[in-house]
DNA sequence: ACCTGAACACCGTTCAAGT
DNA sequence: ACCTGAACACCGTTCAAGT
């Protein structure tokens, strides 16, 4: 019965330092986010994180890291649907406000951090992939609508949504609402008809 | 002659420290950032700052506080504009891309520091006059319009452009491109036509 | 391999004085 | 009023051991 002991000084470390680390970031934010509070909580000395992660922000970085990863994950269902696609992004930035924002706080230092880097490209690739479907080539397209549904996430998790707009709506209902407006204003799919790509989808 | 000796004790200690807050902030980031490095690059015992901020975070704030100010000076010029709106808030961001940051992090508790939660409220204001002036009383517009311009500035800031996209234009560069597809996606002013809106531009 | 306690150089903040 | 040095409880990180 090797249950009932801890199983060899401790199960999996590296994943409950990520497990611990998101839970006290979302509570005290990375201002005050300490990593001897995170090993205090796991319950192992204040060193044993250095085990995994050679410093407290690759500890950070590991998190947002894993963080675009399961954005890029969420992103590429085959939703190539405007506004499905801005639906998963803010929805995902509005589960986990905390990682969504260390993920774009420019706090951490991209190129010290390769796994950061690359799962963070990954998720631009499944945007790309995304209007691909939708836009064609158009990568000014993407970028105008991959920026549209960033900067609706970051108002709503600011709150910078005046409460005469809001009328008493939720977070969730309110982006629905502006992501919609958002399908009438930016280029429907046939957009930009070359020569002759018009394929009057729907 | 009272020039050539130190006023008395300090000139503005006040204004230095902002100032040398910020400066620090964009050297090392707010992860960084600390209040005894700033005093003693002023000159100060580390404990004088607390004779004008309570906390580090009060500095952080009141500096987060100055650059809404600014942001909503920039924004009340009567350009009643889209594209003037735009490229005046990410210059802005491009210009000062560390006090942008901090203001919009999610560092800073805003309900603890009623300054800075007026200075954003002023700058949300003057995006609201901005598009009083041209899309009418339609606050979704505005929305619209901010989450997009706000969506800009980040990506850039974060260097998420694919270099494909980019091209070897700078920043600046790629902003104008990018806020120049918005006038011809976002509603122009005369926006909802709901049947016949094909204006065919280009 | 994984974990530990002791130690180091920092930090934010408080306190009791000094002018 | 404004500034100071000493002190406190933290923190990230390193080190020399322990199993």
């Amino acid at each position: 019965m090797p249950t009932s002991k801890r199983p060899y000084h401790f199960g999996d470390l590296r994943g409950a330092l990520l497990a611990e680390g998101e839970s006290l970031l979302t509570e005290v934010g990375p201002a005050e986010i300490s990593l001897r509070e995170i090993a205090r909580r796991i319950g192992v000395s204040h060193n044993a994180p250095y085990r995994h992660f050679a410093t407290k922000e690759a500890l950070l970085a590991a998190i947002a890291a894993a963080g675009f990863d399961t954005l890029a994950a969420r992103l590429e269902k085959p939703a190539s649907d405007p506004e499905a696609f801005g639906r998963a992004y803010v929805e995902f930035a509005l589960e986990r406000p905390a990682v969504f924002r260390l993920m774009f706080s420019g706090l951490l230092d991209r190129s010290a951090h390769p796994d950061l880097e690359l799962a963070a490209d990954r998720s631009l690739r499944s945007a790309q992939h995304f209007v691909r479907g939708t836009y064609g080539t158009d990568e000014g397209a993407m970028m105008a609508a991959w920026a549209f549904v960033h900067g609706v996430a970051m108002l709503l998790l600011d709150g910078q949504v005046p409460a005469a707009l809001r009328g008493g709506r939720s977070n969730v209902e309110l982006a629905s609402a502006i992501l919609g407006a958002m399908a009438n204003t930016l280029p429907s799919p046939p957009a930009r008809t070359k020569p002759g790509s018009r394929t009057a989808r729907r």
